[in-house]
DNA sequence: TTGTATGCGTTATCAT
DNA sequence: ATGATAACGCATACAA
C-alpha cells in the first residue's frame, strides 16, 4: 500500500462540494458561508488534511524550501550553522534542502545546479575552498536566483554577506600568543585566494607588527582543501617544524586545521603549549576539555547560520530592493584558557 | 527579477515544436526522428534545461526525497550519520530533507507530520529520547509511508531497522575498564524505556556478572534528555559521587553523556583515570586527542546512516514485498587508548 | 455563496 | 513522426 495523502478533492466529494468551494474555505474566504466553512475545516481536521506543497510549488513557482551548501555537514562549523539555519527556516515556514561540496569545485558546481533544478526559492552558501573562480556562481545569481554568501564568502558585486570578523578574530589569536611570550609564530590557513584566509592571514601579521615581530613569508603555510585532508596539514607542519629557526607557536586558522596540527604534535609527541605554543580556530564540542593547552577562536556558527537564514528569507519575502539589505558581521569570541582549570589526564 | 528555469513549452516555442515531442525527443523516444531528436538535445542543451522536479513529483506521486528525523543535528553521531545518508541519497538520485526532533515528543511528531506533507518518499527515523510511545509513528507507517529506524529504534511488528550490537558494545566496554582493575564501575544512560539503552545496560550487566562483580541498581542513572541537558547529567553524577560507597568508574552511554562527565570530572577536579575511571560512548572528532584518559566506543554513524538509506531507497524502488528486507547489524568499535600515546597537556 | 475553467511543467494516451 | 489533450493538487479569475 502506497502511502496517499487526502486532497481537496476528497473532501469535496465526501462533502458534496466543489474543489474551489474547499479550497475557499480552508483559506477562511469572506466569500464561503460560516456553516460551509465550519463543515469543511471540520472535515479537514478530522481527516488530518494537508495541503500538497508540491502543487503548491507548482501552482505559486515558489517551494518555501532554501538550499544550504556548504563543505562538510559532519564539520562542527557547519552542523551548528545549519542548526542555525534550520531554527530560522523552521520558524518561518521553510524547509531546508543541504548539499556539500566536500570542497571541490565541481561538486560545488553540481550541487548549484541541483539546488536550482529542484526549485530552491534561495541559496545560502559557503563556497569551497577550492573555488577561486566565482563564474559559476555569479551566472546563477545573475539568472536571478537569491543568494547569500557566509563564511567562506564569494565576492562579486551585489551578493550579500553574513560574516565574522576575521581580521579582529585572528588579530586576537595571534596576540593571545605573543602575551603568553612566544616570539616566533607560524601561521597555517587555508586557500590563499579565500576571503576568510587574507583576512586571518591580515589579522596575524598585523599582530605581529604591531608587536615588532618579524613578519616571515615561510611561516605562513596555506592547505589546498581547507583542511580536509590530514595529509596536508602534516606536510605543512613539517615544513614548518624542519626550518632551521622552527616556530615556536602556532595560529590554526580552521576548525581541522586545529584538530590536526594537534594530532601532529600528539603523533610527533610534541608538548602544548611547553614545546609549541598553540592557538586555533576551533568550534569542536570538546575543545573545553583540552584546557589548558588550547586557547581557541571560537566562530559563532550558530548565529552565523541564523542570519544568513534570516537575511535569505527576508530578502525572499520583502517586495524592497535588494541593495537595500544590508551585510551582516558577527563578532568572534577568544575563549581563553585558564590554567588552574586543568583537567589531569 | 525572479529566477526562471527554462521549460520543455520555451523548447517547443523556440523550436516551432510540440511540447509532446520535445518531452519525447529529451527522453530518446523510438518515435522521435533522429533530426528533430538532435534539434531538440541541442538546444536543451546549450539553454541549460532541467526537468522541473516539483512537475515530476505531482505527476509521478512521488518526490525522489527521502525525509531524516534524528534528536539533533548538531551532534556528531547524527552529523556523521547524515554524512552517510547523504552519499547514498546522492548517489542513487534522491535529495534529502532534515528536521530535528531536540529530544522532544511533539517536536518529532510535528516533525514527522511535516516530513509527510512535503511528499518525501519515506523516513529515516532516529526516535527521541522521550518517545515511550510509537502510536504516532505506527499511524503514519500503517498508512503506508515507508520507514527504516536507525540507531534510537522504534519497535513495533514490520518497521525495519538498521542498528548496531549495543550490548556487544557495551559489554566490551564494561570488560576494558574490568580489565584495568576497575571494582565498582556504574554506568549512566539515556531514557529508561529506549531500547540502545536496555540493550546498553544489558551488556553492563552482563560483563559485571560474567566477572563476579555485583550490580548495584543504584549505580545505574538514566538520563531523561539523552544528554541534551548538560544539567542531568551533573545531576547524575552527583548522585553517584555521594553515595557511601561510590564507583571508582564510569560507563557513559552516549555522546553526549560522555563529553559530560568529562566536564563534570574537571570542574569538580576529579582527575580521569586516577580517581575516576571512564569509557564512553563518543564519536567526537576530538576524541582520540584525550588519550590516554579516554577509551571510547565508536558507533559506526557514517556506515549505519549509508546502511539506512541503502535500505529505505531499496525498499522504495523495489516491487518485492516489504517483508522481503532484513535488519541490519552494524559492529561498533572499541578504541583502547596506549597510554604511551600520551599527549602531553 | 458556490461552481466552472484554467494553468503551473511534465508525461501518457490517444489521435493524426 | 508528430500533435492535441488530460491528469497530478491547488488557487483563482470568471460565471452563475
Amino acid at each position: 500500500m502506497r502511502f496517499e495523502a487526502i486532497t481537496i478533492k476528497d473532501i469535496a466529494k465526501a462533502l458534496g462540494l466543489s474543489t474551489s468551494t474547499v479550497s475557499r474555505a480552508l483559506r477562511d474566504s469572506y466569500e464561503i458561508s460560516p456553516e460551509t466553512k465550519q463543515k469543511v475545516i471540520a472535515y479537514a481536521k478530522e481527516n488530518n488534511y494537508r495541503p500538497n506543497p508540491i502543487a503548491l510549488s507548482l501552482k505559486e513557482k515558489r517551494s518555501s524550501s532554501i538550499g544550504v551548501i556548504v563543505s562538510e555537514i559532519a564539520n562542527s562549523f557547519f552542523s551548528q550553522a545549519i542548526n542555525g539555519i534550520e531554527s530560522i527556516a523552521n520558524e518561518k515556514g521553510y524547509n531546508v534542502i543541504i548539499a556539500q561540496s566536500k570542497e571541490e569545485l565541481e561538486r560545488e558546481d553540481s550541487a548549484l545546479q541541483y539546488l536550482a533544478s529542484r526549485s530552491v526559492d534561495g541559496i545560502l552558501l559557503s563556497v569551497s575552498s577550492r573555488t577561486s573562480n566565482f563564474d559559476h556562481i555569479k551566472k546563477l545569481y545573475d539568472r536571478g536566483m537569491p543568494m547569500v554568501s557566509f563564511d567562506c564568502l564569494v565576492d562579486f558585486e551585489g551578493i550579500h554577506k553574513v560574516m565574522v570578523d576575521n581580521i579582529k578574530a585572528a588579530y586576537e589569536g595571534t596576540e593571545h600568543l605573543i602575551n603568553k611570550g612566544f616570539k616566533n609564530i607560524a601561521c597555517i590557513a587555508s586557500s590563499s585566494f579565500l576571503s576568510i584566509t587574507t583576512e586571518r592571514v591580515k589579522g596575524y601579521t598585523a599582530a605581529l607588527h604591531k608587536y615588532n615581530q618579524p613578519i616571515q613569508t615561510n611561516n605562513i603555510e596555506y592547505i589546498p582543501h581547507g583542511g580536509l585532508i590530514q595529509e596536508e596539514i602534516y606536510e605543512a607542519m613539517d615544513r614548518l617544524m624542519n626550518q632551521k629557526e622552527k616556530p615556536d607557536a602556532i595560529l590554526a586558522c580552521s576548525d581541522r586545521i586545529t584538530t590536526n596540527v594537534m594530532r601532529y604534535c600528539q603523533n610527533k609527541k610534541i608538548n602544548i603549549p611547553k614545546q609549541l605554543g598553540l592557538i586555533g580556530f576551533s568550534n569542536l564540542d570538546l575543545t573545553d576539555l583540552l584546557t589548558p593547552s588550547l586557547s581557541v577562536v571560537r566562530q559563532p556558527a550558530y548565529e552565523m547560520g541564523r542570519a544568513a537564514a534570516d537575511l535569505l528569507i527576508k530578502m525572499l519575502e520583502s517586495k524592497r530592493a535588494i541593495t537595500e539589505f544590508e551585510n551582516v558581521v558577527i563578532p568572534s569570541t577568544l575563549i581563553e584558557r585558564d590554567s588552574s582549570m586543568q583537567i589531569k589526564l
